[in-house]
DNA sequence: CGGATTTTGTTAACGCGTTCACAAACTCTT
DNA sequence: AAGAGTTTGTGAACGCGTTAACAAAATCCG
């Protein structure tokens, strides 16, 4: 089975590469950043600097939008903050479950960035008898087992695992059972879902450990060369 | 200027790649995982599968650590699990200091998953006089302006920022300031530091905003053909 | 002991992403 | 209106990482 990339309306075949993607929530917040210094059009370099990547990277990725430019002048920060915003589905609000209300679940759900950036943590799941029914950043806490009724109600199509690792696939399994589609898991244990589901892993221990490694070079042995 | 990669004792210059330091804590986890299903050797098929990679490039990764393996047999679980937490320094523990004791701050500190990564949280700080003082996770928070004597006093090298935004260019200044030499940032900003400093980003939102634009496309107009 | 089998370590091909470099397109100045 | 100056959009080169494929090295079995 092969799924193609999504044609536009006019037909013309538009495959935004993971990397890019990956980008334009970092340019979307630098463009709202200059929008907040009152700053109304931009070049490519001014805008790759708040972003922190090269100008040519900047432009390629754009350049995978479309055209919205004008050469010899820059791009209008607030229509080009537009058409990122649209194509990133930002200019609706997407509700999110988090699965799991101990320390990292309870400060997901307290935590400010995600309201500006169009996330909305619509509910909160644990297994724990004991937590069911508490307050948590003003949601209530619901059962494990009510998951697809709260997925189902709200239209939910992305979780949040934030379990022990032991929890993490047996919670992947009832996220997919009750339709969530993506998933992003900050157990630290490889979960399996079926195809057409997407899951982005975030392990804290892990970039720590390889701040760790380079750590260890410097402490180590390291060289400096040249002027 | 130029850093060379770090030569081995034995004069022999090894490089190993950036992606795959980011996957040897995974394989670390995976020998884990087996070792405590009692499983004492395995093949890289094995490996590979526990720590959901290509076998190829697990082979290809281990082989910038050495060669530890026996071809018709596989590898010792012990011995490759020693390999690779001596190449990525986890035979020491390593302190971290976490700036920042909002929400997500607090949550680090008690995150079970560092202390069995050889990761130890060994010391709070804050802006807030209203938090100085206070203990969390058992330890108890200091000031910010305390942040130099905690440094050297412990001998840290890696600190995390849990600020706001706003804080966090001021707060990798002063970490930096103090001596630290990597950083692990939280916060949804950019941060500058001079060159010999890492600095690694984990971004809550943009993970989710990633997830989202999956989520529009799916939901949008996906194509599927074949078998 | 020798051939069949297994599995590693490595080389080579491939693909993706980054970066360079420049033509095209726009503004500004005179 | 024309030339000088800017800045975008993109084709091409480059480099890194992934994957496939296979020779080398070990075990197993008759």
């Amino acid at each position: 089975m092969t799924i193609l990339r999504t044609p536009l309306a006019d037909g013309s075949a538009r495959g935004i590469p993971d990397a890019t993607v990956a980008r334009l929530p970092v340019y979307l917040r630098a463009l709202n950043a200059l929008t907040e210094q009152g700053v109304s059009t931009c070049s490519s370099n001014d805008l790759a600097e708040n972003a922190g990547v090269n100008p040519a990277k900047l432009r390629k990725d754009l350049s995978y939008l479309g055209s919205y430019g004008t050469r010899g002048v820059g791009y209008d920060v607030e229509y080009l903050r537009y058409q990122i915003a649209r194509e990133i589905g930002q200019t609706q609000d997407w509700d999110v479950v988090i699965v799991g209300v101990g320390n990292l679940g309870s400060a997901l759900s307290a935590y400010q960035g995600f309201s500006t950036r169009g996330i909305r943590v619509a509910a909160l799941v644990d297994a724990d008898p004991k937590r069911v029914g508490t307050t948590i950043s003003g949601i209530t806490v619901s059962s494990l087992d009510d998951l697809p009724a709260i997925v189902e109600e709200r239209a939910i199509s992305i979780g949040i695992i934030a379990t022990p690792g032991t929890a993490a696939q047996e919670v992947a399994d009832r996220l997919v059972a009750a339709g969530v589609t993506s998933i992003l898991n900050f157990a630290p244990a490889l979960v399996q879902v079926p195809d057409g589901v997407d899951v982005r892993k975030v392990d804290l221990s892990i970039e720590l450990q390889i701040l760790a490694y380079h750590e260890q070079r410097k402490a180590g042995n390291d060289k400096v060369v040249g002027a």
